[in-house]
DNA sequence: CATGAATGAGGGTTCATTCAT
DNA sequence: GATGAATGAACCCTCATTCAT
């Protein structure tokens, strides 16, 4: 679930000689070759090899770090994107009193963290491989999708209670808010689809209208 | 882009003797392996043998159809999922009169056909390689998803005409129709996420919250 | 426990083209080429690669009739030796009568079988991987250990009831036909030490010795 | 041949400080652990980080002891088998007027060092690699074999001489007195054939029948 | 039309050994 | 005296693809 860590580190002297700080920068470093390598390539068809020079590291070198291929993948879904469901979470907490304004906020939080090809290579990589490492799926599950699913559900329930949203189960809410950035976000990165020249105001307006969806209904 | 015609039909012999049905059903029964195998395993660690056996077939055999593994993917791609884009071309084309009701059976087509795992399975396959294969993710943004853009699009369009529908960007369009649906198909069949009890009812909120988002601006 | 079967055969047609004749001798110079590679470099510093080329087949043509390396070894010692362990128990079995002489000649047998570097090399290997390979000293203990007790009980035991041997146990029996030829063949295989000019007389004189050891006890 | 020696002792500094002690036991602490990764992996597969751990010392730290991996197998040969070898000449040397009972107490030690795995392990190892390291086969074969070979054959010697014993070549005595010991090593360690209950008693009547093998012809 | 046989080109992983610190 | 870090060289095994039959 973590990387091996960086091979054992006496705390005593204080002194830190150059190459220290290499062993501590590696995992860093070897992560994002392997990244790159996945992004490009997709899992299976990357090579350890390339990973390791884009690291410049020798191949066994990346055996020091990480167990194995899969154990990169795995690190990448912890350091990558967990973090940006973390922080959908803190911003669902914080903003329990304005839920409309929080939930925009998580919106534009993934919309913009998805547009990096970076961050979204991460999913599509777990989406392509989840049949053969089910722990995989459920790593990104636990770790992505229901913390996603915790910030939003929150918000449109605090909502619901204090009558700016209406009442909707969470998966519904998660599906409206969250469906069409995905949507987007792969036909973009992964079916080559230009973004349009106004994407930004379209996406203003995508959630405008969800806003409009989720509002209560008007009495007739 | 497409088989190999099945070997060379002898002109000359006009008797058309039983194996001649087996001939033809090939290309098919090597399809539905391929797509079997290819659900399972992804694209790069399904077996071409595996999809021969599966087929009943020699490995060598399924070169005489198919040029290559990825010409197994080319075809899916044709044969499984283009299909059902062109089936929403013509119920757009046929429901004109009634863009929303042509909406919601495009939508419930497309909800429909991506329950399969089959079906899904394709588009997931594309995701996975499409960097590597950019002809292939070309093909299919343009036998897929530029056909639903087209349905959604002239429908959003003429709703709008008559007044049904508010004026927006096919895109954003699109997306709100069909993101939902991606996100809760990911969801699904590669998380492993089960659906609710109350799928079908979520889904069809879903859409009527979509419909309210899409309804004209009421004069305030 | 014996090697992939030479890949499907149709009885149908009886003309045999050139490689097929080539398909089934495979296995057995697969095995010949594994035995000289096993025997000069060891089982694990043989490399399936040479093993291949000394078979003229490439690395992978080898795993066409062989699952792993270990199922090279394992295939040599059911081809190799246990036909040696069956000689001798035929040969018991057809000497009850004289069993003194059926014993020189189970003896002679395997002091001739083991006299050839090849057929040494099979207990050799076996006894240097059999801690990390459980499997297979089983089946040298069941196929090849087992019936030369078997061969050799039998003997002394027949012996024993017409008066020529005197009565002991099976093990000792063994140790002391047995242990012998093995220490021969260890000291000149594996210790590099040059057999003795009269190594023939040698050996008939010990198993001479050995006869009177279990003569019966003279009345005093 | 040896280990290097432990790394420079500082002429100078006459003062003994505890590590010390610690430097020199180390050669000892590897060979100990590597003899049981040995026993338990084989030559091959035992690494020299178990080793090392074993010893509780990093991977670098063994070679500032021994040169290589082979080294070691080296040195045990030399410290773990060899004073068997010179214990039995001693005992030879020492047991000249009584040959009977002194090759008695060179089967003994022979049969009680070998039942040690620890001990047998040593010759199975050099079975196992002697053709891929000669000189290590050779330096068994002197430090060992010649040694077992001189000390039983002057004790055969002088028994012929007082007429206790018949004329053999020292190699057939050797082999009658080391085979079965070894064959019943072999089948216990490396194939797993637990000893009989009465293992002691067969050992001592397969001595004892050796015993008559090589008495002195009776006149007729 | 079909296949049995064969292979070239890796791919991930391991490990004995080295060296700067 | 000791080690953390690093690596070069393999090694076993796999698989898409080809071709003679």
């Amino acid at each position: 679930m973590s990387p091996r860590p960086p091979p054992v580190r006496r705390a005593g002297r204080d002194a830190a000689p150059a190459w220290r700080r290499r062993a501590e920068a590696r995992p860093e470093e070897i992560l994002e070759a392997a990244l790159q390598e996945f992004e490009t390539r997709g899992f299976d068809a990357a090579r350890m090899e390339d990973i390791a020079a884009r690291a410049r590291l020798s191949k066994a070198g990346v055996y020091l770090y990480f167990n194995s291929k899969e154990a990169l993948l795995r690190e990448l879904i912890v350091s990558r994107v967990a973090p940006v469901a973390m922080a959908a979470e803190r911003l669902a907490a914080a903003g329990q009193a304005d839920p409309g304004q929080a939930l925009r906020m998580v919106y534009e939080l993934a919309s913009e963290r998805l547009s990096d090809p970076h961050v979204f290579a991460v999913p599509r990589l777990v989406l392509s491989i989840s049949n053969r490492f089910p722990e995989i799926a459920d790593l990104y599950r636990t770790e992505v999708i229901n913390r996603m699913r915790t910030a939003i559900g929150s918000l449109v329930a605090a909502g619901a209670q204090t009558g700016v949203f209406r009442v909707v189960p969470v998966d519904v809410a998660m599906r409206l808010i969250a469906g069409p950035v995905l949507f987007e976000m792969i036909k973009r990165h992964a079916f080559r689809d230009p973004p349009p020249d106004d994407l930004k105001e379209q996406m203003t307006l995508q959630f405008d209208l969800l806003m409009i969806a989720l509002a209560p209904e008007r009495p007739t």
